[in-house]
DNA sequence: CTAAATATGACACAATTACTCACATTTGAT
DNA sequence: ATCAAATGTGAGTAATTGTGTCATATTTAG
């Protein structure tokens, strides 16, 4: 009942992206110190971040990579099901002959409402403004360590 | 992103045990036959049921397994949480230090909120509610079929 | 004593996850 | 052309977890 690493890494990185300048490149290997993530394992990651069209990479030298769209039209969502597949927190939501209750059962219905619930979450928050409240969060948060010692 | 097969028989099994007549005994070898859950498999989860205080066991001959409280005091979540461990979306929710940035993570609020409203919903569905419910739904379900042929 | 029932520790097997490695590919600069 | 810097990717590994079995112990009514 949690998300993966490489879902995790993916939100990560994209929130990562999202910082940078508009045109700019940034590196996998800048990413993966930056936001303590096994380098190896995030090129793989990024590569699928490309194929879901989050991300645009160039290779070779002065290559990088950086968003593809907007970070505000990404949501929490779209990269966490891109990475992960279809969120699902019953195997019976998605596969009808799972189980022979399925036409009349009312856990069913319970696992339907919950996940419709999260899913809207998720949905509900883009990637841009994720960077936005972190980035602010963080400033409030160092300055409450500075005043405090 | 899904509950386990030990967690759906849990809830399967307690369902079935709340269909009984309050004062009679079921034992683990119909529940297995009824709701199709390997006998084995159910004699441990049953086992789990009993120590979590859901379910109360007697051995030997004319023994057997029924609900230690009323079905209608016992959740979704209750049962849930009970097998698998606490329900945690992230596990930056439940570790502190999994992630230095866990005091000012956007991100994590939000997950908090996705799993307090999955908490919710399941903490507001009863065993009891959820047997009547599917009985419900089976009559009116067997009764279209009856009426289609 | 026996048959019926649950209880449980040890194990087997399968699937998944997290991750590495080696190598391929692309590209800009000299 | 060559080299260095960068991403792309298939194969594989190690650790963990999940699902389930087996053998055996324990309890109890009759």
């Amino acid at each position: 009942m949690k998300l993966s690493m490489t879902g995790e890494y993916a939100v990560r990185a994209m929130i990562y992206l999202s910082t940078i300048k508009p045109g700019e490149v940034t590196h996998i290997s800048d990413i993966s110190k930056e936001q303590d993530i096994p380098e190896t394992l995030l090129r793989k990651i990024m590569g699928q971040l490309v194929k879901l069209g989050f991300v645009r990479s160039s290779r070779g030298k002065g290559g990088g990579v950086m968003l593809a769209k907007p970070g505000d039209a990404i949501s929490l969502l779209d990269v966490i099901q891109g990475i992960e597949g279809h969120i699902t927190l019953n195997q019976c939501l998605v596969d009808e002959k799972y189980c022979d209750q399925t036409p009349y059962c009312a856990v069913r219905k319970v696992w339907q409402h919950a996940q419709d619930q999260m899913t809207h979450i998720l949905k509900g928050k883009s990637i841009h403004e994720l960077a936005i409240e972190t980035n602010k969060d963080f400033l409030e948060f160092s300055h409450n360590e500075l005043t405090l010692n």
